[in-house]
DNA sequence: CTTGACCTTCCCATGATGGGAAGCCCCACA
DNA sequence: TGTGGGGCTTCCCATCATGGGAAGGTCAAG
């Protein structure tokens, strides 16, 4: 299997892939007489692996400690369950933190007429005149989101 | 007023002053004889602004966007409501994404011994054994959050 | 034999921020 | 007057995960 049908196997791009060998969170790959890579289904179940927990919200370092986990047959449940509720409580803090956001945005375009007049308490507040909400920074997160809006 | 005062005044690193000039988010500040930039209230005030609105989770983008609006006198409270409108929407669209790995990995967390047995379903689950629930890449979000864990 | 679709490596960009080096500058204190 | 410490300057690098694209090798079908 090249490359190319690993990534279709496994929905991962080639040039992700290629990622994951260099930083080590796969193995590099045997290669051909002619340099390509060449791809097994252990490896495409692998990907897929990982493509999972990016999915569910996992950094690619907490993915390669679940790989390992994964692959080791004796692990503890336990030392799974302490990476998962880990992350949980991560997202729940940012779910939080947006959720202030959106709580402060919400009032604040409430009370904005939104009309072609140039009044506009989201500015003021912005600008600091009364209340502050934008003060208060919000607890801040570590960046583990997918990207590609 | 140097540059550390002004930081010390906004709650803007110096660093962060510096970068917002570099990329035309402020205006470059005029230099004293020993070339260290130089600020008044206004800076401060304008510094202050992009702080809170980093801080309700605005990009450094949207930021400019609102600074412009704030400036300009004959601006229409629409247009910034409009801005702020996207914004708690792409907020909230980013939550219902968090909400939804979270109920995943709490059932997933729910159904794991979490013991010294290395059965785990969290793992199996990521291998794809089963429903697949880390199958469905869940919408993705630009990332505009503060890091610094 | 050509064409197009692969593959390879290498470099660059994103967004917002911090770290750190090397080199000025200035003030206070001995 | 010398010196030390702290501020300022610019410049480069790192983060995290991903994509874009160039330049060049390879292969298979026409």
């Amino acid at each position: 299997m090249n490359i190319g049908e690993a990534s279709n196997a496994s929905g991962v791009s080639a040039k992700m892939i290629r990622y994951y060998e260099e930083i080590g969170l796969i193995r590099p790959m045997g290669r051909t007489g002619n340099n390509y890579r060449v791809y097994g289904e252990e490896e495409v179940h692998i990907l897929r692996f990982i493509k999972r927990a990016r999915n569910l919200g996992f950094s690619l370092e907490e993915a390669e400690t679940l790989l390992k986990l994964w692959q080791d047959k004796s692990r503890e449940s336990a030392a799974v369950k302490e990476v998962a509720t880990a992350h949980i409580a991560d997202l729940e803090r940012r779910i939080a933190e947006m959720q202030g956001m959106v709580k402060t945005l919400k009032h604040l375009a409430h009370c904005c007429g939104g009309d072609t007049r140039p009044n506009c308490p989201i500015l003021d507040d912005l600008a600091g005149d009364g209340s502050a909400a934008g003060d208060k920074p919000v607890a801040p997160a570590k960046n583990r989101m997918k990207q590609n809006a």
